[in-house]
DNA sequence: TTGAAAGCGCTAACAC
DNA sequence: GTGTTAGCGCTTTCAA
């Protein structure tokens, strides 16, 4: 039956008008439901998109898997998910994916990988692959990053702004390798030359590092406080950790931003409503899933002539956890 | 080839060593990787069930996820996701899944809806399907809720073993019908029993519904406070507007929990981050997800007799928003 | 214990 | 413009 293949496709042009009617009323007659399975089958391909993400739960991923969502639904794709939280049930899911037939698969990891000899396999097979906000040095392969490095830096040069000099940070993990994050890395790298270009200094003893929680924010919060080296600011590298070290200052009779200016990272719908607001570099982290799912279609549909390599810029939102200008700077 | 096909699928008992291993090189040597969609073509079966969430980003759908994909994944079963907002998408999604030839279906409601024909359809196709968190009076079809009325109840008995008699209530939206939520329903309606069995009054004006978000809470905060009516305590039905409510308390200068004792309801990690930390009654989300994913493969492999209908229980957990015990209550 | 063959529901090339 | 037919890669009955 060709001809009704033609019809439920939407083939105008092959088929009479009477014909097309006829069948589409027997189709409904019949309750018929076109099988997906078997046109896969036939056609070789899918049109299912897997998505592997790190940890349903951690906050990065409901707006990436939102924008994904979002982008494979209105270019007709289905979105096939896994978790995979190491490297082996990465690879685990990779395979499952394949069998399944997969046209494309997005990964949004945490980078903290040791080992993407899996991914370029996928890369050499012929599988289109996109990645999100991973250290990878494949450059055939699509990858979406965040500009980490830019986001340490803005946030320290806002506070510098406001005629702050002694201004800590609060930071990501960065050892052991097996926690070690990418973005704490460059966060903290920004905040050093950011200082730097001032002439300022970034002693070692003005940074603490811990667990992107809001309890790491808490205890990084007391260490700093303890160890009191009467900094005006800090640059907090996570809104959780943020959320964590209010908490810290508040304890400690710090008022912020009086006492204690706070600049952090992120962007989700607290930061609004925390005691004081938090002046945030907002992720564009549904956008990251919106872009990556659309970069994966376009390779699907032959569209794109060079691998993706783009790089999202963090944007300043001012609250109230900054404060305006220092009290003695001006 | 049945014999390969045998070997691959682990059937000792068919096949004689020698073929099996000899098979089990070939595959190796080939690269071989079973073709799902062919298989679920020759069995009629995909492994594949269909979850659909209202809205990625709503904090219910992390945590349900991450239960229904645990489970799933441990049972060898792969997960479609969908979101779905309005009956019509939903619709549409159930169409795509059933298309897709999934073998069952996992809904997770908000509960705001106004046509089940779809549902009881499906269930007369024979399609397994669990709901979670849908007022729905089909008997037949599995269902996993949380007990709503419970909560209201035991966070407002909370408060009254405190010695607060004059307790407030801040809660989810009740009308109009395209946004009411069943929840809030219940939830008010475990507030006003537990007043009434202390003979204790339950005025109208002692009430306030707005839409379950940190600005809801804030904005519901402020009207209550602007009311005047010297309340002591108020159970806020949601998390997210708990902490609206703090930063309006806030603002008006009365102290949690010393001028305003809080309970509420959630339990997301951030919770105990709060200044005060809040007095929550947890929801039990996650479990909600796995229970679905495990009653869903049971039905699949015809372990169930009589359909599921389970109401789950909310837990105390008391940290800093409610205080200890009214001042002059004693 | 193994092989042959039909068929799952569709698509697409081909003939009419 | 329409019908025929050969697969797509597997499972499963049936014979050998």
């Amino acid at each position: 039956m060709s001809t009704a293949s033609y019809v439920l496709n939407g083939d105008h042009k092959r088929v009479s008008v009477e014909t097309r009617d006829l069948i589409l009323a027997a189709a409904r007659d019949l309750n018929y439901r076109p099988n997906a399975i078997a046109r896969s089958m036939a056609r070789q391909k899918t049109a299912i998109i897997g998505v592997i993400i790190t940890e349903i739960q951690n906050p990065l991923f409901a707006p990436v898997t939102d924008g994904v969502e979002q982008i494979l639904r209105q270019e007709g794709y289905q979105l096939l998910l896994a978790s995979a939280g190491d490297v082996t049930s990465e690879i685990a899911a990779i395979e499952t994916f394949l069998a399944q037939q997969v046209d494309g698969i997005i990964i949004m990891s945490l980078s903290l990988h040791f080992s993407d000899a899996h991914l370029r396999q996928l890369q050499a097979e012929g599988i289109p692959l996109v990645v999100i906000n991973r250290d990878l040095d494949v450059p055939e392969i699509d990858q979406i990053q965040f500009d980490d490095y830019g986001s340490g830096r803005m946030g320290t040069e806002h506070l510098l702004s406001l005629g702050h000099t002694r201004i800590g940070l609060i930071c990501g993990p960065v050892a052991p390798v097996e926690v070690r994050r990418r973005s704490a890395i460059e966060r903290r790298r920004g905040w050093t030359d950011a200082l730097a270009a001032q002439a300022l200094p970034t002693p070692e003893t003005w940074v603490i590092h811990d667990e992107y929680l809001f309890e790491g924010g808490y205890r990084a919060a007391q260490a700093l406080i303890a160890r009191d080296e009467h900094l005006t600011a800090v640059f907090v590298a996570s809104d959780m950790m943020a959320v964590g070290a209010l908490k810290a200052f508040h304890e400690a009779a710090l008022r912020v931003p009086q006492d204690m200016a706070v600049v952090t990272i992120g962007d989700p719908p607290f930061t609004a409503y925390t005691i004081p607001a938090l002046t945030t570099l907002r992720m564009p982290i549904m956008e990251s899933g919106q872009i990556a799912a659309r970069v994966l279609v376009e390779s699907l549909r032959g569209q794109r002539t060079a691998p993706e390599c783009l790089t999202l810029g963090y944007e300043l939102r001012i609250r109230e956890s900054c404060g305006s200008q220092l009290p003695h700077a001006h």
